[in-house]
DNA sequence: GTTGACATGTAATTGGTTACATGATTAG
DNA sequence: CTAATCATGTAACCAATTACATGTCAAC
């Protein structure tokens, strides 16, 4: 029972204004790509269920069979619950990690490959994190400048709370590729260090003489 | 198709050294509990398809019905397969970060208590991480001084390959704790600028003057 | 002879992904 | 009238979690 957190992510956009299934996609698609991406199919499902459970409810229907939801004082009360009581998930799998565990089984080469592959990832990862913020702050700025404050049309599009605490998580983002970089540079020159500790004699992974090829 | 990193994570340490499903299971719990998790009925049910799919083999039995498996050249060609075509995961899901964006949904207080809380559960992390180090690395320095390197009765407890290449992960973790240390505490810096534009007639992340109670 | 470690499995449930299916409304 | 966007759903499948179930062997 513990995570759950698709419904929170909802129950949670909702809090932030009300909107149709369709509507929360976009910020599933944009905002929360890097952070708790989510499917259609699952949105909806989940906008059924946290009805029947009472957090939720159909406040206006609109053409198109559109169903526009809003958070009850229920719905409230277990986002709040959630995010102060309930212990984040500590667990994170990671494949790239996993693949540095056996690093043993490639030549030097390739595995240097592979992580020098890794930061250049990380790299340009950091580069779109860094576009987007400016991307973000600059239209953030011009509806200031507007005086929109969490009402009017665009309400729903850029709802104030939403990119005012999404910079924060957009700053963990940057800070983490930054990070991934650097790990990867850093990574690259312990294989040399790994490669004098156990000698050519140390097996597979040394086998590999040419140090720059693919 | 893309994923299915639990086989390629029972490939690779079968590839450090053949074993059992027990064996592989302590693996999982100590060194990879932090990289890729796995429950016993996961692997146990992954061990069988991958013999039935001729990646590993059944190399040896013994008492209490334990079979030892071992990889085949298909399951080394795979493995490989994985580790230099397959592009690694990107997608991170983080109930962490999911809470960020909703922090507008707390008083100021509360939002500041939570990044805290964060910021210390990393340091916390960090510690574990940091001792963890000191273990892995005497007991390798110690194996290695005996002059055991893969064979002999630790071989299948301390597999040099991993050891080696897991210090490259486990660094990773000691810098990404040390990040997220270093971010929750920005973070609740960033709240006051927060609090000063968005001003005490913002809204609800303002409105609480009961800071403490429920 | 009993406890604890070794050893392997099944079943039920949940959460996520992909693909399919359908239809209304609006703008050009 | 036609294409794009809006809008909601279902079904099949895969991966992971939890709980249950069973049995062997070694040491004390």
């Amino acid at each position: 029972m513990a995570g759950m957190s698709l419904r929170h992510a909802v129950l949670g956009l909702l809090a932030e204004a009300p909107g149709s299934g369709y509507d929360l996609m976009r910020v599933f698609n944009l905002s929360l790509a890097n952070v708790w991406p989510a499917t259609q199919s699952q949105v909806y499902g989940e906008l059924n269920r946290l009805a029947e459970a009472g957090l939720v409810e159909v406040a206006d229907e609109g053409p198109r069979g559109r169903k526009e939801y809003a958070v009850t004082d229920a719905g409230r009360a277990e986002l709040r619950h959630w995010m102060i009581d309930v212990e984040p998930n500590r667990v994170q799998r990671s494949d790239l990690l996993l693949r540095v565990f056996f690093l043993g089984q490639l030549s030097r080469a390739e595995a240097a490959a592979y992580l020098r592959r890794e930061g250049d990832l990380a790299a340009r990862e950091h580069d779109v994190l860094l576009k987007l913020r400016e991307e973000v702050t600059s239209e953030k700025d011009a509806c200031d400048e507007d005086g929109e404050r969490g009402s009017g049309k665009d309400g729903g599009k850029d709802p104030d709370g939403l990119t005012t605490h999404g910079l924060l998580a957009l700053e963990w983002g940057l800070r983490a590729t930054r990070a991934a970089k650097d790990w990867a540079d850093w990574a690259v020159e312990q294989l040399d260090a790994i490669e004098l500790r156990e000698g050519s004699g140390g097996g597979r992974a040394g086998d590999a003489g040419q140090l720059d090829g693919g």
